[in-house]
RNA sequence: GGCGCGAUAGCUCAGCUGGUUAGAGCGUGCGAUUCAUAAUCGCAAGGUCGGGAGUUCAAGUCUCCCUCGCGCUACCA
């Protein structure tokens, strides 16, 4: 194990609030490696902060009608709330428009520029003239050329989800003046990524670097290996670090050519897990430096799977390039959690947003924790619904757990006015680990320490779920010592034995008390005060834990006082499910009426045209004789076009509704004088001519059955 | 179409470099029990390991082909 980490949290989008598919990506796995390895004694920071940049935040300012500032500060205070409500326990939260950061990025580029890693590469991009200034992907607006959503931003439309580019969208128009954009070149510096493939390809896969073995790839989750191998074997493009934008990060001003250009936020955002460790040790009186520089510390990226490859290949390209710093030793992303069956969208309201639940059920934090964790997207995507919320609960938390802590403070009240009984230390009982040959405690104590050594094992190779398993197979046996040994039963016969049994029995809660920390802190918090114990504090309890149990000395001493018993976790009845899942049936149902009437996004009517515009377009009927996929194609369909006069060959982008032998003998309509064009080694000449929904569907535009072909069409 | 990841009991998932009758939790059935939030404990049923072919003495585990899901990526005149 390494002397020290640094554990990071993805930063999350300062333009929105925190949703559970954020939490079990990300947050929670973060936490609870940290709280482990808190527990375990280690020197551990443990950083995140709100990303605050980019243009989305401005056009939500502009949209709202306030500053980009105001938005970030607005929901800044909303993450940083919910994460501390939730229990997520940074050491800084810190912020990306944090002078600090501006600084450390700035240096962090004059650094790259100055040894020359960057080239100066101009392209062509949308710039709107009335304005004066170029356009950032988000500033331009258009009609999505998937789903004819008119409404479609430069990088992605929101609606169908596609990635675009600006220049994909048809009608380009700006939303700064409303006036259609022209291209223009502006220049930009592009870290040359294709001279880092070599080394990055070797490291991720040997986790040598210079032939010194800096982690062990076998360690590394499948695929996140996988997807960083896809993008290598694609061959790594150089990648603009530069944007033309309003907000953010200045290209350091002695930089020719550096007026109103931005760092890209995949530059920003990854240097401000830098910037909240600087500020960190500001706060404490600490030094940075070693967290990032020190050979001995293992630095840790907790991540979605969205960004492993800017975290694996073009963050640590710009460490290295830099110099002087650590490359992450792991970056344990996790796949994406879906809601009751669909993925999980901010946009679509389809989410349960973490600051109400904490609203909505108060007390109840641990609760959320534990069913994300039960369903951690670790492996492959997985599935969040209420009932297996309320399942989970009732089952787990409240039964085996719960009610065991409860069973074990009844009894200890009931025979020994709540405190820890003495007993024989030679006394033979049932163990709750194995039903078969009689036990003494030090037998009980080890096993108990084997499951929470098998316990730390999983959580050290990032398989949580598994860990917290382990956890509850500890309270499981618990419930077990005292099923098999009925100390209601003995107390009449043998007491000596009970007093045994309910020791270890009271050893098994207190040691749950450690063990679920991690995972549960506020439950693990409510408990340690239930047995009369000092709160964690992260001082290596874990430890000292499994050092006693190994020197089989109990965790509780004979004589301790416990406190009143009550409820670690209460059933969740029907009614505060059905009323969840209710609530989100609702926001579907509004949604529909969205699409369905006012907000069906027509298509604005294109401007007027004359006549002979009209009639310059030769539009004419046919049939379709062939049809056939085209090679290597997803939406591609080959067609042969009867037009009565000649035949045609026309690609149409009809694949992914129509199957070749069905479109075979339709009668359709076809922009007979459109010049050819080739696409995948074809040339087409002409177009069929299609009506198009709202979500992208399409539907041939036909002329009455045997209708001839050829005709011209007005 | 290409690339990556996945497909194992009703549900959610483990199964490392191939090796005896394929595992866990939840759910289900039966039994035991009453200290406990009708909780607990035990036992049992339940799988042609997505489909097909191959390599091997031996394949859930390796190779090839196919199907489906998720993601990235090229093509929509």
């Amino acid at each position: 194990m390494k002397k020290r980490y640094l554990v990071t949290a993805a930063l999350p989008y300062a333009n929105g609030p925190l949703h559970i598919g954020h939490l079990a990506g990300a947050y929670l796995p973060a936490d609870i490696y940290v709280r482990y390895l808190r527990l375990m004694g280690k020197d551990v920071v443990f950083v995140c902060g709100s990303d605050e940049h980019g243009a989305a935040i401005t056009v939500k300012a502009r949209k709202e009608n306030t500053t980009p500032r105001a938005i970030v500060d607005r929901y800044h205070e909303i993450l940083k709330s919910t994460f501390e409500k939730i229990g997520i326990n940074f050491d800084i939260y810190h912020r990306t428009s944090e002078p600090i950061h501006h600084e450390t990025s700035q240096n962090f580029f004059r650094k790259l520029y100055d040894s020359q890693e960057f080239i100066e590469e101009t392209t062509e991009q949308y710039y709107d003239e009335s304005v004066g200034q170029f356009l950032a992907d988000r500033y331009i607006t258009g009609i999505c050329p998937v789903c004819a959503n008119p409404d479609a931003y430069g990088d992605q439309c929101e609606k169908c989800g596609s990635t675009l580019n600006p220049t994909d969208l048809k009608e380009p128009k700006s939303m700064l003046s409303g006036s259609v954009p022209v291209k223009r070149p502006t220049t930009h510096w592009f870290l040359r990524l294709d001279q880092h493939e070599a080394w990055l390809r070797e490291w991720i896969n040997t986790g040598k670097l210079n032939g010194i073995q800096l982690h062990d790839p076998a360690k590394w989750k499948n695929h996140v290996v996988g997807q960083c191998n896809s993008w290598l074997d694609q061959g790594l493009q150089p990648r603009a670090m530069t944007r033309d934008l309003d907000w953010g990060v200045d290209v350091p001003s002695e930089i020719p050519g550096s007026e109103g250009k931005k760092l890209y936020v995949w530059l920003d955002a990854p240097i401000g897990y830098i910037s909240a460790t600087r500020q960190w040790a500001i706060d404490q009186g600490k030094d940075w430096e070693p967290y990032w520089k020190d050979e001995d510390t293992a630095l840790i990226h907790f991540i979605g799977k969205d960004n492993i490859v800017f975290h694996c290949l073009i963050f640590p390209a710009i460490l290295k390039a830099h110099g002087g710093y650590v490359l992450p030793v792991n970056v344990p992303a996790n796949q994406f959690l879906n809601l009751e069956g669909r993925k999980l969208s901010t946009s679509k309201n389809w989410a349960v947003w973490v600051h109400e639940y904490c609203e909505e059920f108060q007390g109840q934090e641990d609760v959320l924790r534990y069913n994300m964790i039960r369903k951690m997207p670790e492996q492959s995507d997985s599935e969040f619904t209420w009932k297996g919320f309320q399942e989970t609960n009732n089952n787990e938390l409240v039964n085996n757990l719960a009610n065991f802590v409860n069973r074990v403070m009844v009894l200890t009240h009931k025979y020994y006015e709540g405190k820890v009984p003495e007993f024989n230390a030679a006394q033979t009982f049932k163990s709750g680990w194995t039903n078969e040959k009689p036990v003494i405690q030090a037998d009980e104590l080890k096993s108990m320490k084997e499951k929470l050594e098998e316990m730390s094992a999983k959580i050290e190779s990032f398989n949580l779920r598994e860990a917290l398993m382990h956890v509850m197979e500890i309270s499981s046996a618990g419930n077990a010592l005292l099923q098999f040994n009925e100390p209601w039963k003995t107390i009449k016969t043998d007491p000596e034995q009970v007093k045994a049994v309910m020791n270890m029995a009271l050893q098994v809660v207190a040691t749950l008390s450690i063990a679920l920390y991690p995972f549960l802190p506020f439950s693990s918090g409510r408990l340690r005060k239930m047995l009369l114990l000092p709160a964690i504090e992260d001082q290596g309890e874990l430890d000292h834990l499994l050092k006693s149990l190994s020197a089989n000395e109990p965790i509780l001493a004979a004589g301790h006082e416990i406190g009143e018993a009550s409820h670690l976790f209460s059933r969740i009845p029907d009614e505060v499910i059905d009323q969840q899942i209710a609530k989100l049936q609702a926001t579907d149902v509004a949604n529909k009426q969205d699409s369905g009437d006012k907000q069906i996004n027509y298509q604005p009517m294109k401007e007027t045209i004359q006549f002979d515009d009209f009639m310059k377009m030769d539009i004419r009927t046919g049939t379709i004789l062939e049809a056939e996929k085209v090679e290597k194609s997803k939406k591609l369909l080959k067609l042969k076009v009867d037009l009565g006069f000649e035949q045609r060959t026309i690609l149409s982008g009809i694949a992914e509704f129509f199957q070749p032998e069905e479109v075979i003998g339709k009668e359709v309509v076809v922009l007979a004088n459109l010049a050819p064009r080739v696409m995948m080694g074809t040339e087409s000449q002409g177009m069929i001519l299609m009506a198009e929904d709202p979500d992208g569907k399409l539907c041939f535009v036909s002329p009455d059955k045997g209708w001839p072909g050829g005709m011209g069409v007005r």
